[in-house]
DNA sequence: TTCCAGGCGTATC
DNA sequence: GATACGCATGGA
Protein backbone atom coordinates (compact mmCIF):
# COMPACT_ATOMS: atom_id res chain seq x y z
CA UNK A 1 0.00 0.00 0.00
CA UNK A 2 1.27 3.45 -0.89
CA UNK A 3 0.39 5.77 1.73
CA UNK A 4 1.93 8.62 3.86
CA UNK A 5 1.50 10.33 6.99
CA UNK A 6 0.32 13.66 6.93
CA UNK A 7 -0.40 15.81 10.16
CA UNK A 8 -3.05 13.92 11.79
CA UNK A 9 -4.16 11.80 8.16
CA UNK A 10 -3.71 8.95 5.92
CA UNK A 11 -2.66 9.97 2.67
CA UNK A 12 -2.76 6.98 -0.41
CA UNK A 13 -2.17 6.60 -3.56
CA UNK A 14 -4.69 3.30 -5.06
CA UNK A 15 -5.75 2.74 -8.89
CA UNK A 16 -8.99 1.65 -9.61
CA UNK A 17 -10.69 3.42 -7.01
CA UNK A 18 -13.32 6.52 -7.26
CA UNK A 19 -15.47 7.59 -3.87
CA UNK A 20 -18.34 8.80 -5.84
CA UNK A 21 -18.62 5.24 -7.75
CA UNK A 22 -17.65 3.33 -4.77
CA UNK A 23 -19.55 5.11 -1.92
CA UNK A 24 -22.66 6.74 -4.03
CA UNK A 25 -23.49 3.14 -5.97
CA UNK A 26 -26.20 1.57 -4.00
CA UNK A 27 -23.98 -1.00 -1.96
CA UNK A 28 -23.49 0.90 1.24
CA UNK A 29 -26.37 3.64 2.67
CA UNK A 30 -24.40 5.54 4.96
CA UNK A 31 -22.15 7.63 3.18
CA UNK A 32 -22.97 11.47 2.26
CA UNK A 33 -21.35 13.75 0.00
CA UNK A 34 -19.75 16.94 1.45
CA UNK A 35 -18.31 19.61 -0.55
CA UNK A 36 -15.22 17.84 -1.09
CA UNK A 37 -15.78 14.28 -0.62
CA UNK A 38 -17.82 11.83 1.66
CA UNK A 39 -18.32 11.29 5.14
CA UNK A 40 -19.67 8.04 6.68
CA UNK A 41 -19.40 5.33 8.93
CA UNK A 42 -18.25 1.52 9.09
CA UNK A 43 -19.64 -0.23 11.93
CA UNK A 44 -20.40 3.61 14.10
CA UNK A 45 -16.65 4.62 13.37
CA UNK A 46 -16.68 7.53 11.45
CA UNK A 47 -14.57 8.92 8.07
CA UNK A 48 -14.19 11.39 6.38
CA UNK A 49 -12.57 11.11 3.28
CA UNK A 50 -11.66 13.06 -0.15
CA UNK A 51 -9.84 13.16 -3.19
CA UNK A 52 -6.85 16.18 -3.40
CA UNK A 53 -4.90 15.72 -6.79
CA UNK A 54 -2.85 12.38 -6.80
CA UNK A 55 -4.01 11.05 -2.97
CA UNK A 56 -6.85 10.14 -1.13
CA UNK A 57 -7.29 12.07 2.39
CA UNK A 58 -8.55 9.78 5.07
CA UNK A 59 -9.04 12.85 7.47
CA UNK A 60 -7.95 12.25 11.32
CA UNK A 61 -7.06 9.07 10.83
CA UNK A 62 -4.54 7.01 12.67
CA UNK A 63 -2.24 4.49 10.95
CA UNK A 64 -3.57 1.88 13.47
CA UNK A 65 -7.49 2.47 11.84
CA UNK A 66 -6.15 2.85 8.21
CA UNK A 67 -4.25 -0.28 7.96
CA UNK A 68 -7.14 -2.22 10.36
CA UNK A 69 -10.05 -0.78 9.70
CA UNK A 70 -10.59 1.18 6.43
CA UNK A 71 -7.70 -0.76 4.05
CA UNK A 72 -9.64 -4.03 4.96
CA UNK A 73 -13.26 -1.78 4.41
CA UNK A 74 -12.07 -0.51 0.97
CA UNK A 75 -10.77 -3.92 0.19
CA UNK A 76 -7.08 -2.19 -0.80
CA UNK A 77 -5.64 -5.82 -0.95
CA UNK A 78 -7.46 -6.68 -3.97
CA UNK A 79 -6.30 -5.86 -7.31
CA UNK A 80 -9.27 -4.32 -9.44
CA UNK A 81 -7.13 -3.82 -12.31
CA UNK A 82 -6.83 -7.24 -12.77
CA UNK A 83 -10.24 -8.56 -12.50
CA UNK A 84 -11.17 -5.74 -15.32
CA UNK A 85 -9.00 -7.43 -17.20
CA UNK A 86 -10.56 -10.61 -16.61
CA UNK A 87 -14.31 -9.06 -17.05
CA UNK A 88 -13.23 -7.39 -20.53
CA UNK A 89 -12.80 -9.82 -22.30
CA UNK A 90 -16.74 -9.64 -22.44
CA UNK A 91 -17.94 -6.88 -24.93
CA UNK A 92 -20.63 -6.19 -22.19
CA UNK A 93 -19.07 -6.11 -19.37
CA UNK A 94 -15.96 -4.31 -20.97
CA UNK A 95 -18.04 -1.14 -21.61
CA UNK A 96 -19.57 -1.47 -17.77
CA UNK A 97 -15.58 -1.75 -16.62
CA UNK A 98 -14.52 1.43 -18.44
CA UNK A 99 -17.58 3.61 -17.47
CA UNK A 100 -17.52 2.01 -14.05
CA UNK A 101 -13.82 2.14 -13.63
CA UNK A 102 -13.58 3.21 -10.06
CA UNK A 103 -15.77 1.07 -8.39
CA UNK A 104 -14.59 -1.08 -5.26
CA UNK A 105 -16.83 -3.81 -3.28
CA UNK A 106 -16.86 -2.95 0.10
CA UNK A 107 -16.17 -5.35 2.95
CA UNK A 108 -19.21 -4.31 5.12
CA UNK A 109 -20.67 -5.51 8.54
CA UNK A 110 -22.38 -8.35 8.51
CA UNK A 111 -25.47 -7.49 10.35
CA UNK A 112 -25.73 -3.95 9.01
CA UNK A 113 -25.49 -4.93 5.40
CA UNK A 114 -28.04 -7.80 5.63
CA UNK A 115 -30.51 -5.36 8.00
CA UNK A 116 -29.93 -2.55 4.96
CA UNK A 117 -30.91 -4.72 2.34
CA UNK A 118 -33.40 -6.09 3.82
CA UNK A 119 -35.13 -2.50 4.31
CA UNK A 120 -33.92 -2.33 0.08
CA UNK A 121 -36.68 -4.43 -0.92
CA UNK A 122 -39.06 -2.76 -3.13
CA UNK A 123 -37.78 0.38 -2.15
CA UNK A 124 -34.94 2.92 -4.06
CA UNK A 125 -32.29 3.95 -2.72
CA UNK A 126 -32.35 7.61 -1.49
CA UNK A 127 -35.83 6.38 0.78
CA UNK A 128 -33.52 3.43 1.76
CA UNK A 129 -30.38 6.09 2.40
CA UNK A 130 -33.30 7.88 4.67
CA UNK A 131 -34.85 4.98 6.98
CA UNK A 132 -31.19 3.70 7.78
CA UNK A 133 -30.40 7.49 8.52
CA UNK A 134 -33.25 7.38 10.59
CA UNK A 135 -32.59 3.93 12.52
CA UNK A 136 -29.11 4.96 13.37
CA UNK A 137 -30.34 8.38 14.54
CA UNK A 138 -32.47 6.85 16.86
CA UNK A 139 -30.15 4.59 18.42
CA UNK A 140 -27.11 6.29 18.13
CA UNK A 141 -25.42 4.30 15.44
CA UNK A 142 -26.58 1.16 13.70
CA UNK A 143 -28.08 -0.53 16.50
CA UNK A 144 -26.78 -4.53 17.28
CA UNK A 145 -29.50 -7.26 16.73
CA UNK A 146 -29.78 -7.49 20.79
CA UNK A 147 -30.80 -3.65 21.03
CA UNK A 148 -32.57 -3.51 18.14
CA UNK A 149 -34.85 -6.79 19.03
CA UNK A 150 -35.81 -5.06 22.65
CA UNK A 151 -38.10 -2.56 20.57
CA UNK A 152 -41.32 -3.29 19.01
CA UNK A 153 -43.24 -2.49 15.39
CA UNK A 154 -45.06 0.79 16.46
CA UNK A 155 -41.35 1.78 18.49
CA UNK A 156 -39.60 1.64 14.71
CA UNK A 157 -43.06 3.31 13.53
CA UNK A 158 -41.11 6.93 12.81
CA UNK A 159 -38.10 4.85 10.82
CA UNK A 160 -41.15 4.94 8.20
CA UNK A 161 -39.79 1.61 6.92
CA UNK A 162 -43.83 0.32 6.44
CA UNK A 163 -44.01 -3.09 5.99
CA UNK A 164 -40.26 -3.62 6.14
CA UNK A 165 -40.57 -2.89 9.94
CA UNK A 166 -41.22 -6.62 11.40
CA UNK A 167 -38.71 -8.17 8.62
CA UNK A 168 -36.11 -6.17 10.82
CA UNK A 169 -37.40 -6.97 14.31
CA UNK A 170 -37.31 -10.60 12.77
CA UNK A 171 -33.72 -10.71 12.09
CA UNK A 172 -32.97 -8.83 14.91
CA UNK A 173 -34.81 -11.70 17.33
CA UNK A 174 -33.20 -15.05 14.97
CA UNK A 175 -29.86 -12.98 15.37
CA UNK A 176 -30.03 -11.98 18.93
CA UNK A 177 -31.14 -15.16 20.24
CA UNK A 178 -28.31 -17.32 18.40
CA UNK A 179 -31.01 -19.18 15.94
CA UNK A 180 -29.61 -17.21 12.91
CA UNK A 181 -25.20 -17.29 13.02
CA UNK A 182 -23.78 -14.73 10.46
CA UNK A 183 -20.38 -15.84 11.69
CA UNK A 184 -20.84 -19.07 10.89
CA UNK A 185 -23.16 -18.81 7.54
CA UNK A 186 -20.52 -16.21 6.14
CA UNK A 187 -17.78 -19.85 6.00
CA UNK A 188 -21.05 -22.07 4.74
CA UNK A 189 -21.36 -23.64 1.14
CA UNK A 190 -22.73 -20.70 -0.74
CA UNK A 191 -26.57 -22.68 -0.96
CA UNK A 192 -26.93 -23.94 2.09
CA UNK A 193 -25.61 -20.01 3.57
CA UNK A 194 -28.83 -19.00 1.36
CA UNK A 195 -31.42 -21.34 2.83
CA UNK A 196 -29.99 -20.19 6.26
CA UNK A 197 -30.20 -16.27 5.15
CA UNK A 198 -33.63 -17.27 4.09
CA UNK A 199 -35.05 -18.89 7.16
CA UNK A 200 -35.45 -15.09 8.19
CA UNK A 201 -38.91 -13.46 7.35
CA UNK A 202 -38.62 -11.04 4.97
CA UNK A 203 -35.17 -12.35 3.64
CA UNK A 204 -35.08 -13.94 -0.04
CA UNK A 205 -33.01 -14.79 -2.74
CA UNK A 206 -32.17 -11.18 -3.20
CA UNK A 207 -31.58 -9.76 -0.14
CA UNK A 208 -30.09 -13.29 1.15
CA UNK A 209 -27.67 -12.67 -2.37
CA UNK A 210 -27.02 -9.08 -1.37
CA UNK A 211 -25.88 -10.54 2.69
CA UNK A 212 -23.58 -12.89 1.06
CA UNK A 213 -22.21 -10.31 -1.15
CA UNK A 214 -21.75 -6.96 0.51
CA UNK A 215 -21.79 -8.38 4.17
CA UNK A 216 -19.66 -11.66 3.95
CA UNK A 217 -17.30 -10.63 0.69
CA UNK A 218 -18.93 -13.91 -0.97
CA UNK A 219 -17.76 -12.58 -4.23
CA UNK A 220 -19.19 -15.62 -6.15
CA UNK A 221 -22.80 -14.20 -4.87
CA UNK A 222 -24.95 -12.58 -7.42
CA UNK A 223 -28.19 -10.55 -6.10
CA UNK A 224 -30.31 -10.24 -9.29
CA UNK A 225 -32.55 -6.94 -8.48
CA UNK A 226 -35.02 -5.46 -11.76
CA UNK A 227 -31.83 -3.80 -13.32
CA UNK A 228 -29.98 -6.92 -13.36
CA UNK A 229 -32.58 -8.62 -14.67
CA UNK A 230 -32.86 -6.50 -17.51
CA UNK A 231 -29.04 -6.77 -18.18
CA UNK A 232 -29.26 -10.51 -18.63
CA UNK A 233 -32.18 -10.48 -20.19
CA UNK A 234 -30.50 -8.18 -23.20
CA UNK A 235 -26.79 -9.46 -22.60
CA UNK A 236 -26.66 -12.20 -20.89
CA UNK A 237 -29.57 -15.02 -22.22
CA UNK A 238 -27.48 -18.34 -21.72
CA UNK A 239 -25.96 -16.79 -18.31
CA UNK A 240 -22.60 -14.87 -17.74
CA UNK A 241 -19.65 -16.61 -18.93
CA UNK A 242 -17.77 -18.98 -16.95
CA UNK A 243 -14.09 -17.26 -16.43
CA UNK A 244 -16.66 -14.26 -14.73
CA UNK A 245 -18.88 -16.76 -12.26
CA UNK A 246 -16.27 -17.03 -9.52
CA UNK A 247 -16.56 -13.17 -9.47
CA UNK A 248 -20.13 -12.63 -10.48
CA UNK A 249 -20.59 -10.45 -7.53
CA UNK A 250 -17.85 -7.76 -8.65
CA UNK A 251 -19.19 -8.04 -12.02
CA UNK A 252 -22.54 -7.50 -11.28
CA UNK A 253 -21.08 -3.90 -9.57
CA UNK A 254 -20.01 -2.72 -12.84
CA UNK A 255 -23.00 -3.85 -14.73
CA UNK A 256 -25.39 -2.35 -12.27
CA UNK A 257 -24.07 1.45 -12.38
CA UNK A 258 -23.89 0.74 -16.20
CA UNK A 259 -27.20 -0.04 -17.03
CA UNK A 260 -28.51 2.38 -14.39
CA UNK A 261 -26.58 5.81 -16.00
CA UNK A 262 -27.45 4.36 -19.97
C1' DT B 1 -53.72 9.71 -10.50
C1' DT B 2 -50.78 6.17 -11.54
C1' DC B 3 -46.38 4.10 -11.69
C1' DC B 4 -42.15 2.64 -9.80
C1' DA B 5 -38.36 1.50 -6.52
C1' DG B 6 -31.41 -3.08 -5.34
C1' DG B 7 -38.61 -8.14 -3.27
C1' DC B 8 -41.04 -11.04 -0.47
C1' DG B 9 -45.07 -13.57 1.85
C1' DT B 10 -49.23 -15.71 0.92
C1' DA B 11 -52.82 -17.90 -1.63
C1' DT B 12 -53.95 -20.73 -5.38
C1' DC B 13 -53.38 -23.89 -9.08
C1' DG C 1 -42.94 -24.86 -9.20
C1' DA C 2 -45.07 -21.25 -11.21
C1' DT C 3 -47.94 -17.22 -11.24
C1' DA C 4 -50.87 -13.25 -9.24
C1' DC C 5 -51.44 -10.03 -5.83
C1' DG C 6 -50.89 -7.02 -1.77
C1' DC C 7 -47.73 -4.50 0.78
C1' DA C 8 -45.88 1.10 3.28
C1' DT C 9 -43.85 4.99 1.60
C1' DG C 10 -42.70 8.86 -1.25
C1' DG C 11 -40.90 10.89 -5.55
C1' DA C 12 -41.67 11.39 -10.53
Amino acid sequence: MDYIKKSGDICLKQEDFDLEQTLDCGQAFRWEKTSDGFFGFFLNKPLEIKKEKDYFIFKNTSEEDFLNTWADYFDLSTDYGELKRIFSEDETLSKACSFAWGIRLLKQDKWEALCSFIISQNNNIPRIKGIISRLCEKYGGFPPPEELCASSEEDLAPLRAGFRAKYILDAARKTACGEINLDEISKLDISIARKSLMGICGVGPKVAECALLYGMYRVEAFPVDVWIKRVMERYYPNGLPDYVLPYAGIAQQYLFHYIRNL
